[in-house]
DNA sequence: AATAATCGTTATTAATCATACCAAATAGTC
DNA sequence: GACTATTTGGTATGATTAATAACGATTATT
């Protein structure tokens, strides 16, 4: 059902080719234009491959970027419920529910009633939960993180935490 | 297109669970461990509000990153088809149909069938194209960036963009 | 001429993200 | 104590983004 569109919507002018398009032969790079002084670009860019990195680095223990800062909050904040844990991490309490589901099917966590209040679930992490945590904190150290040390240099890396920091503060 | 998240504050019990329920009562910050050492966390952090900002600038435009970067590629690029533009910004080719379309109903750019490959679509910016690119180019100079620099400063501005692109590339 | 590869495209699925709403429990108010 | 409002976890649902397989038309390879 296609067919029909291309012809008709004239742009007035083409700007710098011909009249009905000759690109020459010779392929030179893609210019990239302003594009690589955007900084939100830049920011994705670099986000893609930095998560792909730590997918690739804990592959062995199957967690992904997200489940792996739950556990790890899960683990530092004892006794908070979903909602505080998912709001700290940005998580819509509706998304978080199936995200928690998986996690205690693996056994890693458990939700259990508080007793304070009983609408609430406290978040804790079972053993098995914090002996995968355990391992994945080493892989993310060992490969990951030392990976970006590497292409960076620690004092690089230091200065870019903290303005990334600033910019998830202050902006 | 509402765009608020944000987490809230957050309360409850500073402590340690013990086997069983029963969180105390009071409050204190949710710790973030080794959370705020963690680069990609921060990466993916920093961005979301870096877009969220991006999109809030330009609103009056109705252009999202993505497309913008399209406009900005093709307007750079003239004579190139869709898939050396989808590659050049990591879009597959089938996603990049959906997005042409939408900006070609909108009159920003056209398809026009290559004299040399008559399979492939040479793209191009329309009149209106240019001139909202251009309106877009402003805007996020103006507003966007320009807001960055005043919260990280050009020094520090300059440095994070080359990081990122260290990062994109050598990663 | 026959076969393989490329380009734009459709169709489809998965994963992310967001909104509206509900029952149960709690907090506040009168 | 009764009434209302709010909070918590949850369901259902929709929008957006991302990924894969396959097809017709065209070009490239042999």
């Amino acid at each position: 059902m296609t067919g029909s569109r291309a012809a008709e919507l004239n742009a007035s002018k083409p700007g710098k080719a011909g009249d009905v398009v000759d690109d020459h032969e010779e392929a030179g790079q893609i210019k990239m234009g302003e594009l690589s002084e955007l900084l939100g670009y830049s920011l994705k860019r670099a986000q893609l491959r930095i998560f792909d990195d730590f997918i690739r680095c804990v592959a062995s223990l199957n967690l992904t970027p997200a489940q792996f800062s739950v556990l790890l909050l899960i683990d530092r904040n004892p006794g908070r419920n979903q909602t505080e844990i998912a709001n700290t991490l940005g998580i819509l309490r509706p998304n978080f529910v199936a995200m928690l589901d998986s996690l205690e099917s693996r056994e890693l966590c458990v939700r259990v009633r508080s007793a304070n209040d009983r609408r609430s679930h406290i978040l804790m992490l079972t053993d098995n939960g914090r002996t995968i945590l355990a391992r994945a904190k080493k892989l993310v150290a060992t490969k990951h993180e030392a990976r970006l040390n590497e292409v960076l240099g620690p004092a690089n890396r230091a200065a870019l935490l903290g303005m990334l920091a600033t910019l998830a503060r202050d902006f």
